[in-house]
DNA sequence: TAGTCTATATTTAGATA
DNA sequence: CTATCTAAATATAGACT
């Protein structure tokens, strides 16, 4: 029997208020992007890994041939040897003003809280982001930062604005990141956000991976 | 003026074996990947993280905030104290035939070569999964996997084997995982390989991230 | 390689069970 | 939460630039 069904209809990208929409829309697209990434892998004879965070913080995963394979060989690969400085200059020509500000934020708290840290006990806060056998500092917590290296990287994104003030890039203080048509990004980006792709130039300052160096495709 | 453009075909998904058709689908379909996971993250309020690894061995990323912070968040979470076993048994219910078969003999293989490095120097292989600071074996690739530690999982996928033999369950041998319509995969899946998600009893065996005792969603 | 175009294949919003 | 169902919104195969 045909039940007359609504017309499905067009939505905003922008954050769903009603929380029990939220949940059917997380819930379908989420299937949805795995469908895509599981076709991608099939058709394209690649793997691929989706770490998906709830707002509640529920972590969901998938992958080809597992979400583990694949993040082991994204964590061994060429982040490697690239230093902080290399990370910084490297993504220096496309990002979101937005994020940096952000990021400027962020650890300016770290150095408030580190300098509360050492007057308190006057021991320097140990430093365990060297003790990760992964050497992997990038993914480390900002707030396992050091002291120094907070103020390192606060630093750097000052010069970074400077450069990106003085340079007219086109850059959305808006928003972090959108795709829809009024957002404002960088134009080599073609509309994503914290993308790290080899066939971008560079993209925003989401500390994407960036091989480079390696054969076409 | 109006070239008359060829309507969009069908196309089967398989392993497109025309070079340069792969490359074109495998640049338009990430780019739609990212795209979906860029809508999800914004409509939903959540954190994303995607890593594709093409044919030949390129790296590509993306995420909201970035690859990395969500890449963290999923390895500090719950696989912490997930243990092997667990792991194992937690998996039990749903997966497919070949993946089983497929991960046994890659654990032989393992078994085979830790046997023939013990007979040439008669000390045990170092254990160096066991130094790894993050304390994540599910992260180690499988050649570093101790001889006990194979020989255990393989005697835990035997078990399994014995029991999914004897349960008649309707699995596919033909393939890994696929999801058009021609494929047999556990009912419950809902089409889907490897993947790991809370709102599924449980799921193949890919190792997938399953975290437990939560706030729904 | 990336962008454009068209006509169709596929996804999905909203309602419902 | 899961599974339909409908019709409109999107994604995209193939051809071309």
């Amino acid at each position: 029997m045909a039940r007359k069904g609504v017309a499905r209809q067009r939505i905003a990208i922008k954050k769903i208020e009603n929380e029990s929409n939220l949940k059917v829309t997380f819930s379908k697209r989420r299937s949805g992007v795995y469908k895509k990434a599981s076709e991608l892998s099939i058709l394209c004879n690649c793997h691929v890994a989706i770490i998906i965070i709830s707002a509640t913080g529920k972590i969901y995963s998938f992958g080809h041939p597992s979400p583990e394979q694949v993040l082991y060989s994204f964590v061994s690969e060429n982040h490697q040897q690239e230093s902080m400085e290399q990370h910084l200059m490297e993504n220096l020509q496309d990002f979101e003003f937005y994020e940096l500000n952000k990021e400027m934020g962020e650890y300016e708290a770290i150095i408030a809280t580190e300098k509360t840290r050492e007057k308190k006990n006057n021991e320097p806060s140990s430093d365990s982001r060297k003790e990760n056998c992964l050497e992997k500092w990038w993914l480390t917590p900002p707030e396992q930062l050091t002291l120094v290296e907070s103020q390192e990287m606060l630093a750097k994104l000052e010069e970074l604005k400077q450069s990106i003030n003085s340079s007219g890039m086109k850059v959305d203080t808006s928003s972090s990141w959108r795709i829809n048509e009024a957002s404002h990004v960088v134009p080599h980006l073609g509309g994503f956000p914290p993308i790290s792709d080899p066939n971008l130039a560079s993209t925003s300052f989401g500390f994407g991976h960036n091989s480079k160096g390696k054969a076409p495709m």
